[in-house]
DNA sequence: CTGAAAGCGCTTACAG
DNA sequence: CTGAAAGCGCTTACAG
């Protein structure tokens, strides 16, 4: 490949100067820049980004870690991150943690050592706390989907909201009985929905039905084995609020398998709109994450901070939840 | 960060002598061999990636160039890559080309300036032919679940294999009128599929029903347009072979809409066995594909051509698929 | 086996 | 505005 040493010569100028004029932070004489151009044109040359980034310079890479890109929810946050990533000329790393703190901090020291510019995290929970440290060694921090405090830059759902509004729903609805079942209170985001599920009961002064509020589920196969408890414990919920669209697959299985019908016995409400979620039967009614928004907020953030620093206080931006009505509630 | 001048002073050695020590091809005695080791521990030395890449080393990163990350039948694919990668110390760029040239090209462009050790493509097809180039340029290249030829090392399934063996179970089970909803007859492994299904009916002395054989057909969306209007012009095949588990969910969902059922009135087999395919309703009947086998042996490959370079001819290796039998079909 | 030195390809403070 | 030089942190051919 062609170094800036060979540009200089065809250029008829100092290495200095093809690397001011492309850098662009020190003035070059126009006449100089002209040439420069012509020669990084006709020879298509790329600087080194090894030498640039050994020079202290960023390597316009950023370390994406999430938990496992096989659950559905990431998918469309990772386009969200890559397409701005690649248009800010930024490459995405990505690493699967599996919860897996070991395999966590394997990633960290791993990328650190290529001097990576930033992370975006989506697997904050406790016991992650020393993630709070990286922005105090100088590593630029975001959060997203998931949160721990509030000292760090981290895009989120509005959690409660959504939750709140999928139970108003079907409160309209007419439905009165409704069962929650729910991923770990670890989680912020799934503390945040039972939040949302309990306001908007309180708020219609229904009770919490305790016996019908599961937590700790997560995925199909979870979702299908404890609504076929409940349903062989005998209870017969009018609706059920699965905080996970996959939860909400298993749930109607389950609830089929007796011979009950979905939404005509049981109502479904999911969470998530993951992008099969219209195609299943029947067309799951859910609260929509904007998980390309998302991705998309969360890598601007990044490459700010990256950037320009940062220099404001961090912030936890929230976004809206969206009820998406199709034909699992009544 | 800590540098190699200061585990030398710490250890008492030069410079080179550390290096020396913790590369390990040049041999150092046992003694000093200790004493940096000592110190690379107490000082958690990591050497600085860029330094290393700069002097011509590996960088240990590869480059995954797919269509997109929100295509279903990719996640799995990665993780068999990235898990691979990570044992072996490497980390893992993601590139989603949606399927576009210029994309492609500026994603190859940007990581052969970080100097890249290797890239995997799942990206291939026709007008693509550019990447056959990038062997002869020094460049290690895999193809993983789609392919271009035979130059390439590749790793793809048995498409050919899996759509016979769909259709011979088909027949077994009394079917007689299969109609095929295939994709673009541009990538080799559709075609391999619709091959496959040909030879399995001329086996059993069966015509190919040529008004029921549509190509060119991606997705649900799709699937269900083209089963809809099949099903409008007053076509009733026993079954539908779609040769991908979404076109299968779109097939199901027309079928359903005009009051016919799934398997009693028409049989539907799907083809990927994608990771929810077991939980939507009925469970599919479907050909598996290795995904995350597929990714660990590409990733291998990549590797070993990376660290030992490619001292063999190119081979393109061929997994097989296989039937996993669920309730769409009858 | 070991150290001093050169050099990978950049960027930037220094001197003009 | 511009060039020569230093230096980022390594690795490795060279000399011993």
């Amino acid at each position: 490949m062609v170094n800036i040493k060979e540009v200089a010569k065809a250029a008829g100028v100092s290495a200095s100067t093809v690397s001011r004029a492309l850098t662009g932070k020190i003035p070059v004489s126009e006449d100089a820049r002209i040439r420069v151009m012509a020669a990084v044109e006709k020879m298509n040359y790329q600087p080194n980004a090894f030498a640039q980034g050994l020079k202290g310079g960023r390597i316009q890479t950023i370390g994406l870690v999430i938990p496992n890109v096989r659950s559905l929810v990431f998918p469309a946050a990772i386009r969200g991150i890559e397409d701005t990533a690649g248009q800010h000329g930024y490459t995405v790393v990505l690493c699967n943690t599996d919860e897996n703190i070991e395999k966590e901090r394997f990633y960290i020291e791993n990328l650190r050592r290529r001097l990576i510019d930033g992370f975006i995290f989506s697997t904050a929970r406790p016991g992650h706390e020393y993630l709070l440290d990286l922005p105090s060694e100088g590593v630029p921090v975001v959060f997203m989907i998931r949160q721990l405090g509030k000292a760090i830059n981290t895009v989120v759902l509005d959690n409660e909201g959504g939750a709140y509004e999928a139970i108003r729903y079907m409160l309209s609805r007419g439905l009165k009985n409704i069962a929650l079942i729910n991923g770990s209170l670890d989680l912020p985001l799934y503390r945040h929905r039972y939040e949302g599920y309990l306001r908007a009961l309180q708020e219609a002064g229904a009770a919490e039905p305790a016996d019908m509020v599961v937590h700790g589920i997560s995925g199909w196969d979870d979702g299908y084995q404890v609504m076929k408890e409940l349903l062989d414990k005998g209870h017969r919920p009018d609706a059920v609020f699965a905080t996970s669209d996959p939860k909400a697959m298993g749930i109607i299985r389950a609830i089929r398998d007796i011979g009950l019908r979905v939404p005509q016995d049981i109502s479904v409400m999911g969470f998530d709109n993951l992008d099969f979620s219209s195609q299943i039967d029947p067309p799951l009614t859910t609260v929509a994450q904007p998980f390309y928004e998302m991705g998309v907020r969360a890598c601007r953030r990044l490459i700010q901070m990256i950037e320009k620093g940062q220099n404001s206080r961090p912030k936890v931006e929230i976004l809206s939840a969206q009820l998406v009505v199709r034909k699992s509630v009544i």
